[in-house]
Order: structure tokens, then C-alpha cells, then sequence
DNA sequence: ACATGTTTTAGACACGTGTATGACTTCAGA
DNA sequence: TCTGAAGTCATACACGTGTCTAAAACATGT
């Protein structure tokens, strides 16, 4: 049973001198575990699938990371340096009006969840992680979604007029983020809702713009409500998190 | 281990005459697989812990139901009446103003998933399955899904002066959606970020407050757009789904 | 009291899964 | 060519889980 092969990387005699094709070997394990545990959960992922997909023994995963857990934490360690430069990317559009800002960081968030490509199971790891959290989740918390959650806060903050650190843009934050989550959590909902909705050739785009359009529009109406004094005085005071 | 008679329900000897307190075990079966079934989902659910919850033996479920996956048909079946009886009373808000049945709308489906009472496992259930499917999804879109997914279409048309089953409606109905079950998924999260959230008392109506206010200004301001003519006219449309 | 059908019980079995083990292969350096 | 370390491999073990079975306990009609 040699197909290891066929899958072969570019790799077979890295530089480090270490023998073997060892680096790309882990690094294949990572990348099928990756995508493993964010289709099937921690729990419901096996080992034997990921070296399965990997091409790897099933003994590697013992040999590299110790056991399933530590190679779940090792995958999410990898997964946070890919997410950040997303972020960063986010974050050089510090000049601009949040509009733009709100608009840019919607599609991105929605690329990363809906796209069929390669690399996107970050994201849908992080989703899973989110609802059924495991030992990892404080760490990827402070890491991964709290500088995003304080970015957004800060663009609907300004969108309503408040303070990034109130009660009402933390919630504004949330329906955010909720729309979005939404059309990639219930896909197979939606898909039988509406048969063909998430075949069609520019589906990110459009989910964009209506989650962009939507939130601004709320966003908008929720200023003057807050003008008028229809919101608790105590939802647009700055609070200590 | 006689603890089954701990908590032991008024129907000792059923009319039916069947003998023993059967169908008060079957119905200990049922109200203990929902809340593991909701807790744990399908997979991680173990028949022995729901067993243990329901003070019966191991194999009485073989015995009522046959296998698990029969049971977890049965749990959902056992859902549907109650869920469908709350959709009733929302119905009966037919004659009032869209505003007062949205809001009807959203304060109930967040009372259902946030509630720490009792029987809440109705909508964790169905939220679960939502995201994870299992064999028993499509029935569940038909009798449970779409019905409430169609009414919550039409209020949302209403408010946006958009005909019911039009893609705009649709994915602003989507967007009401995903608030309240975003409040739900990412409990653990939102209690991270924001320590003390959820331990409010009055968490329920002031999130349903939030929802509810974001998302009418929100078509308030999609009705805007669509006048001015800011949206693809093939989104305004009455489609055949 | 007895026979009959129903329900409950303890225990066993097969299977999938995570982990561990010891032998084999490959490769750098002497 | 020899040696030791690093890596890979097939295989085995322990454990949790869903399912099944045969006997015991029970209720009921005669």
C-alpha cells in the first residue's frame, strides 16, 4: 500500500537534514487534520482518517504531536498565522470610512466561511470551535477573535455614534457577525429552503452585499433612534469589559 | 439502584392497563434523550447516559424504540407538537401591525433558546441539527422550518414592501434568523468577551429589544434603498421557490 | 392460584477508536 | 561498510459504545 507517492510534495529532501520527506510529513498531517476536524468536529474526526488523507501511517500522528488533542492545539497554533494576516490586511484600511471598512471586513469574513477553495477550513474551524468549544477555545479567543471583535466594535461604533466599548456596539458587533455565521451554519438549511441559492456563480458577493447594505441600514436607523432617546441611556455609556 | 422511583411521575397505573409505569418510562426515555440529544448532539449523545438520566435500563431503549436513531426520530416528533403549538399563537397576531409581530416573533424564538427552564431543548435541538444535519433534517424543514421560515418571510416583505417570496425577503428573513441564533451558538464566546452577559436578568427582552430595533431599521432603511432604486430589481421580484 | 403476555433487568457481544509497541527502512557520518 | 539516530510501518491492546439475549419480575384475566 504505497500510494503515499502519489500524493508526493515537491519536498523529499528538505534542507534540514533531517531525512526522509519528515517535515512534509507532518506538515501533510496538519493540513488533512486541518480539514477533517473542521468537517467532522474533535470528537467525530479520527485519527484514522486524517493519516488516511494524509498518506501518513497511522502511527505518525503518536511520532509527531503526541496524541489527537495536542495535535488539534498544534493545528490551531497554525491556523491563527494564516488568519492574521487576514486581519492585517483588515486593519490597513485604518483611514478609511467605516462604510468601506464594514463592507471590506463582511466579505472577507464570508470568503473565508462560504468559498469552496482549498485553504478554508480556518474559518470553519474557528465557527466550530465557537459552538462547541473544547480546550482550545480561551487561547484562540484572546488570539483570534477578540482583535477582530474589537476592530468591528470600533467600525459600528463610529457607524452609530457611540463608544467602541458600549453595550449598544457590542450588540451591533453581534448581529454582525450572527448574519454572517448564519449562511455558512445553516447551508443545508438554506440549500433545501432554497433549492439553487447556494449554487450560484457570484453567491459571496451577493450575501455580501445584502449583510453590508442590511447591517449599515440598521445601523443608520439605530443613530437616530439613539438621537431621539429611544435607546437606555446605559447601552451608549463607555463600560469597563 | 431503585432511584427510579425518586422521581417518579403521578401515572402509576395508566387507564390503558398495560401494566407496570410503562408509558412513564418511555416518556422519562423521551424527556431525558431530548436533553442529552440537545446537550451533546446525535453523535456524542450516549444511550447509556440517557438511560441513566431516565432511571431505566440499558436496554429499554432496544425494548420501547428499537435503536437509538429511532428514539432521536421519535424525540423530534415528540418536538414538532410543541414546537407548532407557539407558532400557533404567533399566528393568531395575524391582524396586528408587522412591527408587533416581529417582534412577537423574535422575543419568542429567543425565550426558547436562551431560557435555562426546563423544556428548552426544543429549539437547541432543532438549532443543532440545523448545523448538523442528520436523517431527520428534511422532515423537520417541512413541518417545523418552513412554515415559521415562510411567516417570518411575509412579515419581513411586509416591512420592506417586498412581496413575501422574493429574494429580499428571504435574506432579510435570514438576517432576522441568524441574530437570534447567533445569541444562542455563541453563548460560550459571548461570555468571554463580555463576562457577566449572560447572567442578566433580564438577558431575554433586552436582546429580543436589540434584535427586534436593529432589525426594523434595518428594512426601514432597505425600503429606502429599494425605492431609490439601489437594489438589483431581480431581488424585488416574486420568484417561484 | 395459574397461565399468559408485557416490561424490566443484568450481562454479553461485536465493533470502532485512541494509543502504544517493536521491528523495519532510510540516511548521515565515521 | 558499519553504526546510531530519525522516521515509518503493521499490528495489538484497552476502552467506550450500540445492540442483543435470556431470564426474572410484574400485571391481568380466568
Amino acid at each position: 500500500m504505497s500510494e503515499r507517492n502519489t500524493n508526493n510534495l515537491t519536498t523529499d529532501h528538505p534542507s534540514t537534514g533531517t531525512g526522509y520527506d519528515a517535515v512534509a510529513t507532518r506538515e501533510r498531517i496538519l493540513e488533512a487534520a486541518g480539514e477533517v476536524f473542521a468537517e467532522r468536529g474533535y470528537r467525530d474526526a479520527t485519527v484514522r482518517e486524517i493519516c488516511a488523507r494524509a498518506g501518513a501511517n497511522l502511527a505518525s500522528i503518536n511520532y509527531h504531536f503526541g496524541d489527537k488533542e495536542r495535535l488539534y492545539a498544534e493545528v490551531f497554533e497554525r491556523a491563527r498565522c494564516t488568519s492574521n494576516e487576514a486581519m492585517e490586511r483588515l486593519a490597513a484600511l485604518d483611514g478609511q470610512a467605516p462604510e468601506v471598512r464594514l463592507s471590506a471586513f463582511v466579505t472577507a469574513f464570508l470568503s473565508k466561511l462560504l468559498d469552496r477553495g482549498r485553504p478554508t477550513w480556518h474559518a470553519k474551524l474557528m465557527s466550530r470551535e465557537m459552538i462547541e468549544p473544547t480546550s482550545v477555545l480561551d487561547r484562540m479567543i484572546e488570539q483570534s477573535i477578540r482583535p477582530q471583535w474589537e476592530m468591528l466594535c470600533g467600525v459600528v461604533g463610529e457607524l452609530m455614534g457611540v463608544p467602541a466599548r458600549s453595550h449598544a456596539a457590542a450588540m451591533a458587533a453581534a448581529s454582525v457577525m450572527g448574519q454572517c455565521l448564519h449562511y455558512h451554519h445553516t447551508r443545508e438549511v438554506g440549500a433545501r429552503l432554497c433549492p439553487g441559492f447556494y449554487d450560484r456563480e457570484q453567491i459571496i458577493v451577493e450575501v455580501a452585499q445584502h449583510v453590508t447594505a442590511f447591517s449599515l441600514s440598521a445601523m443608520e436607523g439605530m443613530r437616530r433612534r439613539i438621537r431621539l432617546g429611544e435607546v437606555p441611556s446605559g447601552w451608549i455609556e463607555e463600560a469597563p469589559r
